[in-house]
RNA sequence: CGGGGCGUAGCUCAGCCUGGUAGAGCGCACGCUUCGGGAGCGUGAGGCCGGAGGUUCAAGUCCUCUCGCCCCGACCA
């Protein structure tokens, strides 16, 4: 998408609503689950043209382009630099990364006339450090930091929610390039900071929080999430310690654990038909806490064992990570068969297949006389215990993170929370991976070769806005925060068949528009319910009515659709009020 | 990809089980009344019932296949 201002000569750019391409509705298809979803498409933002794929009618698009302003501000200011790529990609290029190969079925793939294969652009690592490699030669010239906002192409197992989750998608991304890893460090602080500054520019409750840097890839990565209880996030944090993460990634302190007891000697009891903890625990009369939970995985063709506390579950991306499989999922029954000898539900870190690979979690450490499977049939063990009964070959870190945990920040006491949020940012230190895979080197000081360093930060457009209306609406609409409303007024005409309120309403809007106020003006020859109705729904956040009673005393009525508390002020003075309240709400 | 569901008027949906004249609400057009919170009455336009095969005297309805869409689980800005 190219830079376009909206700071269009006012006059010159009419927004008459009788003359404009926005048409409300009042049904919504069954499929629309989520509020902003639902909004956008009563409020005639955007059209499904296929799964995951919308277009932007033009109050959409408004509401894009004003976002899109702010993001080049705080960028421009962070020294980055912006450029525009191609949105298909020839496969060459992703071959020569690697990730032709890994990618998977995301990756839009397509052919040309002559067979030869592209892809659409899911992101664009490979095609800026081509351009780099080719320009950059030596440490003089760095660092560098370009950014593009640009549509991309994820071909999504499940879209949904509208923009939340489109395959198609406005983002922005950059990607900066250094001689070593503290210049990254410097600019990856910046991003942040100017990732800070936009999402406080557009009014919107946000957090940054540790991420897992997925198949990306590289070493650190910070996730802005916008707090929403319908995000698809979940991220913990703790006020108290600062610390916050994604649960894919998050830490917790050490739980507290039950005084160890005298070794009891290992038993075999009879639990016929008890596979979940739960019933276990309730069956033998114990807390969940002192059952070890064993969970049968299979990493590509191996099968490894999870032993972790009853109640707890195991949190697959880091099990992923530290197994380093392609594919990590549960076993299968039969699997589960093979590794333990039993039915799945009966499965316990004692007695276990010699070919299975034992990895227990730090959460069930200092247990002592525990309960776990028997790895047979209707059976569990008591009185098991570590070192004489069983031990792992790895203690690993495998636990999802959850609400009541306590902060992993040493010296603090803070306890976590938990929440939901939207992710519309993600910035990743990427290191050398793709320098290395694609040559793209320069000379240092001492004229040697180096790789150079990478960082790369996306930001997503549609779903930003997305997630601004998924935090600012109530029964009846949108409440546009005024950074992104895509107009700043609606001026409304109650009753366009009396001369006098066409005649003022006129005169207030070439007055607004004098003064450069984006003022949508609603002269549609309907009834007053259907024109306030439509008002609510689009949510923008000032709302000047001029109607023929109040006109009579000379007074026309202003509110903000934030409160909806109405004014009346006198006609001269409604421009200069309007303006006042533009200003006290830009944030 | 696994499991479930839906394709009928511009939109949201009924009708399908139990085969026999194509429906409602909203929207749209026209008229009269109404006119500061999605008006009332009247009239009207609008459909290859997703597509292809089959069963049947007869298919929106039953069967098979196909395409598209959606929901629940494994991906990510």
């Amino acid at each position: 998408m190219l830079p376009q201002t909206l700071s269009h000569h006012p006059l010159e750019n009419p927004m008459r609503w009788s003359r404009y391409y926005l048409f409300t509705t009042r049904e919504v298809p069954a499929d629309a689950e989520v509020v902003s979803h639902r909004l956008m498409i009563r409020a005639g933002m955007i059209k499904k043209v296929a799964a995951g794929i919308y277009s932007y009618l033009p109050f959409a698009l408004r509401s894009l382009q004003k976002l899109e302003g702010i993001v080049r501000k705080e960028l421009e200011k962070a020294d980055c630099v912006e450029l525009s790529m191609p949105a298909v990609q020839p496969a060459e290029l992703w071959r020569e990364s690697g990730r032709w190969e890994q990618y998977g079925k995301e990756l839009l793939r397509i052919q040309d006339r002559h067979d030869r294969d592209f892809c659409f652009g899911p992101t664009h690592e490979e095609v800026i450090t081509d351009i780099v490699r080719h320009d950059v030669r030596s440490y003089r010239q760095l660092p560098l930091n370009l950014f593009q906002i640009q549509t991309k192409f994820r071909d999504e197992i499940r879209p949904r929610f509208g923009l939340m989750r489109g395959r198609e998608f406005l983002m922005k991304d950059a990607y900066s390039f250094h001689a070593d890893e503290a210049c990254l460090d410097r600019t990856y602080r910046a991003m942040a900071d100017a990732y800070g500054r936009i999402f406080q520019a557009c009014g919107l409750d946000y957090v940054s929080v540790d991420a897992d840097s997925g198949t990306i890839g590289g070493s650190s990565s910070h996730e802005y999430m916008v707090v929403a209880s319908t995000g698809e996030s979940v991220v913990v944090r703790c006020q108290e310690s600062g610390y916050a993460a994604n649960v894919e990634k998050a830490i917790i302190g050490p739980l507290p654990t039950a005084p160890a007891e005298d070794p009891q000697p290992l038993l075999e009891v009879a639990t016929p038909k008890t596979t979940a903890v739960a019933e276990v625990a309730e069956f033998l009369g114990v807390a969940e806490e002192k059952v070890v939970k064993t969970l049968i995985y299979e990493v590509d063709e191996a099968l490894v064992a999870i032993a972790i506390r009853g109640d707890r579950e195991v949190n697959e991306v880091k099990l992923k990570n530290l197994l380093d499989g392609d594919v990590v999922v549960l076993a299968s029954e039969e699997k589960v068969r093979q590794a333990t000898g039993s039915p799945v539900g009966f499965a316990g870190p004692i007695g276990l297949s010699e070919e299975v690979r034992l990895i227990a979690d730090p959460t069930v450490r200092g247990l002592t006389n525990f309960v776990c499977g028997a790895n047979k049939a209707d059976a569990h063990f008591t009185g098991a215990n570590w070192g004489r009964d069983a031990s792992p070959q790895q203690w690993e870190d495998v636990l999802l993170a959850q609400g009541g945990d306590p902060t992993p920040v040493e010296g603090s006491t803070g306890v976590l929370e938990q929440f939901r949020g939207i992710e519309v940012g993600h910035i990743f230190k990427l290191g050398t991976k793709y320098s290395e895979a694609m040559n793209c080197n320069f000379l240092n000081e001492e004229g040697k070769g180096h790789p150079m360093a990478m960082g790369c930060y996306g930001l997503g457009i549609g779903r930003t806005v997305a997630a601004a209306i998924e935090q600012n609406f109530d029964e009846d609409g949108i409440i546009w925060p005024m950074p992104l409303a895509p107009f700043q007024v609606l001026l409304i005409a109650l009753n366009p068949k009396d001369d006098e309120v066409v005649r003022q309403a006129e005169a207030l809007y070439d007055q607004l528009r004098e003064r450069g106020v984006e003022v949508l003006y609603d002269d549609r020859k309907g009834r007053p319910g259907v024109k306030f109705k439509d008002a609510d729904l689009i949510g923008l956040p000032v709302r000047v009515v001029v109607g023929a009673k109040s006109l009579q005393e000379g007074k026309v009525e202003i509110s903000l659709r934030r409160d909806r508390e109405r004014q009346l002020v006198d006609v001269a003075d409604a421009v200069g009020r309007v303006q006042e309240w533009i200003e006290g709400e830009a944030t």
